[in-house]
DNA sequence: GCAGGTTATCTTACGGCGTAAGATTGTCAA
DNA sequence: TTGACAATCTTACGCCGTAAGATAACCTGC
């Protein structure tokens, strides 16, 4: 009699059992294979009956996206500002590569989640804290967010072209010959080394974030040396 | 007779035409409503008809990238390097928010076309000239190409959302109470002012890479200064 | 033990997507 | 005028998310 052990589910399906299966199907298959159908199938139920636990799709790739965000070490409280921010990005970038399709969903607004909260409100608060002005805590933020999620979702894309071409080099020296582009010959060379760091080029990006950050901590926004931007003109004064 | 001008097309389809039609429809309803039906309906043809144009939509999604691309101004060849690079990133940060569908595709290497290579080539070889080595030039491209990319992925989703719901903020509020998250609270006023540089935030980040670039420009890769990575450990030599 | 209501699941169907296969029309040289 | 070739259209298929409603499983009170 237990012959019809898969003929029904086991457990009963719940809202987390469902986002629970979501994740490694988006990770080993992508997450345009993360259908309706295919995740019914991976939990031995038809499509229609994830309805019951779900309003829409979109809530199920909204909290798989903020169960992913959970995963992330926000900064520590203790010790420099510095090497907690620093450890928070790497473990950001971590994460973000064990779920490559989490990347480009982070850069919209609508899908900001609880966990998601809880990591922006540390990290601003971890700036603030370390002295920051209101404003120049604005800037730092957006500057590391946009390192975190653009270099990792190249890294992700680059990785993800490397594993459909075997070998992604030699496939482009084929199509665009390096005499052509020596600098692009040159640089797809720079990416067959090791890197010099533990951290890889992720890290390059973040020290050269955060040592300038360091520099500007408690100047005024605004004040500081700039190249010629050829935008900047006399500003007139805030009142009207 | 020449009532007929609209039952038949005024002049000749082209893989061109084609593809001239499809970033007005990207660019106005998102990249999603480029759909086949749609691109022919606004050709005046039916879906199929463009097939004999292009083998398959992706190269229409290829096809239109490279000719936003394009549109990027290369870093000019006199003078500072600092101002060439940054007038080429603000540049690439203009076309891409003018499309703002074009930012994550851009991240995909499946995707680089002639007018990419063009552009890689270019900024690469500005580097080089202003006397990064090879391995500084690599790290410094992906250094830059996070932030612009990253940079503006952000912002286009921001305002996408804030186009969607008329007050972003007073919907945040609303869902999320202000004194549960102090700090986003005042990152989110932070917003609502206009920056007080002529390149707003976007420039704050990039010239903290910049400076940071400046700075590191001669120096061998890993010696410079730096911060506990936590994961540092003495590197053995090379040969095994 | 079984009736009835609630909870969970399945069935069927619809419109939209990219596109394969092949029919049909338009154009122009011989 | 005819025939060939280029350009366009028609039909159809298998995916997708999901609306509507039928059906099965379970539990509770008698």
């Amino acid at each position: 009699m237990q012959a019809e052990a898969r003929s029904r589910p086991r457990v009963r399906l719940s809202t987390e059992r469902v986002l629970r299966a979501a994740i490694p199907i988006a990770d080993k298959r992508g997450i345009e294979a993360l259908t309706m159908r295919n995740l019914a199938e991976e939990l031995g139920v038809e499509a229609m009956t994830l309805y019951y636990y779900v309003a829409k799709k979109d809530e199920i790739v909204n909290g798989i996206l903020d169960l992913v965000v959970a995963e992330i070490e926000v900064p520590s409280n203790g010790g420099d500002w510095k090497t907690a921010l620093r450890q928070s990005a790497i473990s950001a970038h971590e994460v973000l590569l064990r779920h490559p399709w989490a990347c480009s969903l982070m850069m919209s607004p609508a899908r900001i989640g609880p966990a998601r909260l809880r990591y922006m409100e540390s990290l601003l608060g971890r700036l603030r804290e370390a002295g920051f002005s209101a404003n120049m805590t604005h800037h730092a933020y957006h500057a590391l967010d946009s390192h975190i999620l653009g270099f990792t979702m190249w890294e992700v894309g680059y990785s993800a072209g490397a594993r459909a071409l075997p070998d992604l080099g030699a496939a482009f020296r084929r199509q665009f010959p390096v005499d052509r582009y020596p600098y692009i010959a040159e640089h797809m060379g720079e990416h067959g080394k090791k890197s010099s760091r533990a951290d890889g080029e992720f890290g390059f990006g973040l020290d050269l974030i955060l040592d300038g950050l360091e520099k500007v901590r408690t100047t005024r926004p605004g004040s500081r040396a700039r190249t010629d931007t050829r935008r900047a003109r006399p500003r007139r004064r805030p009142n009207r």
